[in-house]
DNA sequence: AGGGAATACTTGATATTTGAAGTAATCTTT
DNA sequence: AAAGATTACTTCAAATATCAAGTATTCCCT
């Protein structure tokens, strides 16, 4: 396994002479990343939905707590799940209701709530999670794992650029 | 259970280990595609907006029209974009408002409409476009040509594997 | 100490998206 | 040629997401 991550490296800027090229060639990434990711979000949604009663939103809730046994503040579900503020304590509230998590003020900071799963919530959680992994071997079976290893190192050094240099 | 040969006791089921390992790989592959795909569409979506008053979706729409001189029908936006038909008639409708395309009964067919740019689309989608390609290419600016020509094809060995076989 | 800035979250108005049911035109079959 | 299926799109209500403004708490500076 390559450490391409170990170093941080720094972000280049396209020369002018290769910059032609090299434009198209991201432009083209993007557009198939963005496509693939839409389909299987759109795949994963629709069979949550149909299987569990549940979304792709509520599920990345749920999988970020699961990870959390001390949960999790709604400040850092939002930036780790990319949604807004608002929806965030919407998300928690409707999974609340659902009884498959909790909110409580943090003793640390009384601005802050600390939300975590309950017993019902993992429970709920690890059956859709053994779903969800089942769906996305299958729709990612055309790759080899060698690929899949390709894949899972530029898509972290892509990440990487993009989190460390602020862009745009 | 008979076993033949004098098997070493620890010997783990060779299939069983080695999908175990691909499995996890599949799903880390999709975690990461789906973050990272979040995070450019947050951005451009986010950037959209405060230059041209547009959205990702929108984009979308123009972007596909763009390519197609003869127009599209709603049908194949919907397709092509992977959203629903009453939000592709939503979006169009808010396009045309803004005098971006024009609807037509399709001469062959008078069920169907046929989308196409009008000037001001066309020249707005190309102002909108060159932005756009240009935060791409500084959010990919940390992978190599190289490695983007192997996510190029990876994507779209992915993408024919989940059209072709339908999953799930 | 104590007032202003910053932070953590919630709220409410608004925007977008979905999904299911509805309408109109076309195709199929008899 | 006419009923019945199918297709292409629209509509509308409900679900989900965003944004800006509001509240409470903590931090910082003098």
């Amino acid at each position: 396994m390559t450490s391409r991550t170990a170093a941080p490296r720094q972000v280049r800027r396209p020369s002018r002479s290769q910059a032609a090229g090299r434009d198209h060639l991201s432009l083209r990434v993007w557009l198939r990343l963005f496509s693939c990711s839409t389909l299987v979000a759109a795949r994963v949604s629709s069979a949550l939905k149909r299987e569990f009663g549940s979304s792709l939103a509520r599920f990345d809730v749920l999988s970020q707590l699961y990870r959390e046994p001390e949960g999790l503040r709604m400040g850092e579900l939002s930036t780790r799940t990319l949604t807004t503020g608002g929806n965030i304590t919407w998300l928690v509230g409707a999974l609340e209701q659902d009884g498959y998590v909790t909110r409580s003020t943090a003793s640390e900071d009384r601005r802050a709530s600390r939300v975590s799963l309950t017993a019902a919530g993992r429970r709920h959680f690890a059956l859709m999670a053994q779903a969800h992994e089942r769906w996305i071997v299958e729709m990612f079976s055309a790759l080899s794992a060698a690929e899949q290893r390709a894949m899972y190192e530029a898509l972290g050094t892509a990440k990487q650029g993009m989190t460390s240099a602020r862009i745009p």
